[in-house]
DNA sequence: ACCTGAACACCGTTCAAGT
DNA sequence: ACCTGAACACCGTTCAAGT
């Protein structure tokens, strides 16, 4: 028995990469963001937390990673769609849901740069634009105005879901907004007045529906001026 | 003499939450967010880290005083305005500029809840809503879909001046925004087909002038629906 | 080539002790 | 009441040493 087969014995699978990152995007799901730790890491992977390092350039790489196969994942079947607002309602749908199932990709999205998961969702978005049969002239402030309204809405979901698990442990989206409701309606009356009449709306809001029907408007004007 | 004027002597200013908040800006301006430690705070305040928290509770809490401050000064004279189309106008385009002073409030804003600077935000936008005339129905999908918008694209403002200060030292908009086309036009030719092609569009965007034409845009909208 | 785990230089936070 | 600064329990990261 070789000394690698020994290792790979105390371990269930061998170390790699993509082992390194599945278990990271197992640690954050737990116990968020504050949850990855090298030697949290390392402990659940049986091994040292110098190992770690030989397969991964440092946290924000693996953070990056991490982030990268959620959204990989989450954007992988819009290409079957057929027609262009298909996709656009496929990507959008799968990136809200996947913010939802990992809010602390939320966070994460709004931060890296070149090549990153963002990059792929505006290029994913952008070809069903040229798609939709936008002029080169708008195509820029199309896909932009739908990334940012995908980012947007996802990481104020995403903080949203946080601050009810921290603060309330609302495990649930329909507990949080009602708890989130109840906070609001507790505002000082004077300095909130507005957004105390809000937390009815609040409480009977679907984030979801809600999301998509701003896809809807946002993809009907850019059909309308195209 | 007494042993408190001996001490303030040794520091320009009485230790208090506008001083410690103050000094907080300061460091978070220069050095970003990983420059905000208690040690240098400390430092910088001429006394020991642990007398900071007799007067703050903890980080977190010192992260929200410093965003409250940025974005109460951000908005301060929106109220000045005489319609309230010209209200949302004033506070969006003081919000974008504020976050672009100061990038680290950008993940700031997408973070905190109750009573925080978003919900300032939130407020603010929801009186200029209601003099809008639209009605009760319509103003928390109205409100929503404004504050959203301005926070993604802000955050996302955000994100790109940390990355380009980090990893291209572009002290300027414009500068960031060229070496960004240019890693633009760097990608994969196959993978990244769409976003090469926006490099040039990216180049020549005023991203300041696109976001107000983005709030002209929704402001039109929802005055048309109303 | 890949892994180990101690060591280093840092954190945020606490707290007995001072004034 | 307010401040001091050492101490505690952590981090991310490195690296000599192992296999």
């Amino acid at each position: 028995m070789t000394s690698k087969a020994r290792r790979a014995d105390r371990r269930e699978q061998a170390l790699s990469q993509e082992t390194i990152v599945n278990a990271a995007i197992r640690l954050l799901d737990e116990a968020g963001e504050g949850g990855l730790t090298f030697r949290a890491l390392a402990e659940r992977l049986s091994t040292g937390a110098g190992a770690i390092y030989w397969h991964v350039a440092n946290k924000d790489a693996l953070l990056v990673a991490a982030t990268d196969r959620v959204i990989s994942g989450a954007i992988a079947d819009s290409a079957r769609a057929a027609a262009a607002s298909e996709t656009i309602r496929a990507v959008a749908i799968g990136v809200f849901d996947a913010i939802d199932a990992h809010p602390w990709v939320g966070a994460q999205l709004a931060r890296a740069q070149p090549p990153s998961p963002m990059l792929k969702i505006f290029e994913r978005i952008g070809r069903a634009v040229e798609r939709l049969g936008v002029s080169y002239a708008g195509q820029f402030s199309a896909v932009t105005t739908l990334v940012n309204y995908i980012l947007g809405v996802g990481s104020q979901n995403a903080a949203n879901a946080v601050h009810a698990k921290t603060h309330w442990s609302q495990p649930n989206r329909r507990e949080f907004l009602s708890a989130m409701a109840g906070a609001w309606a507790a505002l000082d009356a004077d300095e909130y007045a507005f957004t105390r009449t809000m937390a009815a709306p609040l409480r009977e809001h679907d984030d979801r529906a809600h999301f998509l029907a701003g896809i809807e408007l946002i993809v009907a004007g850019i059909q309308h001026s195209a």
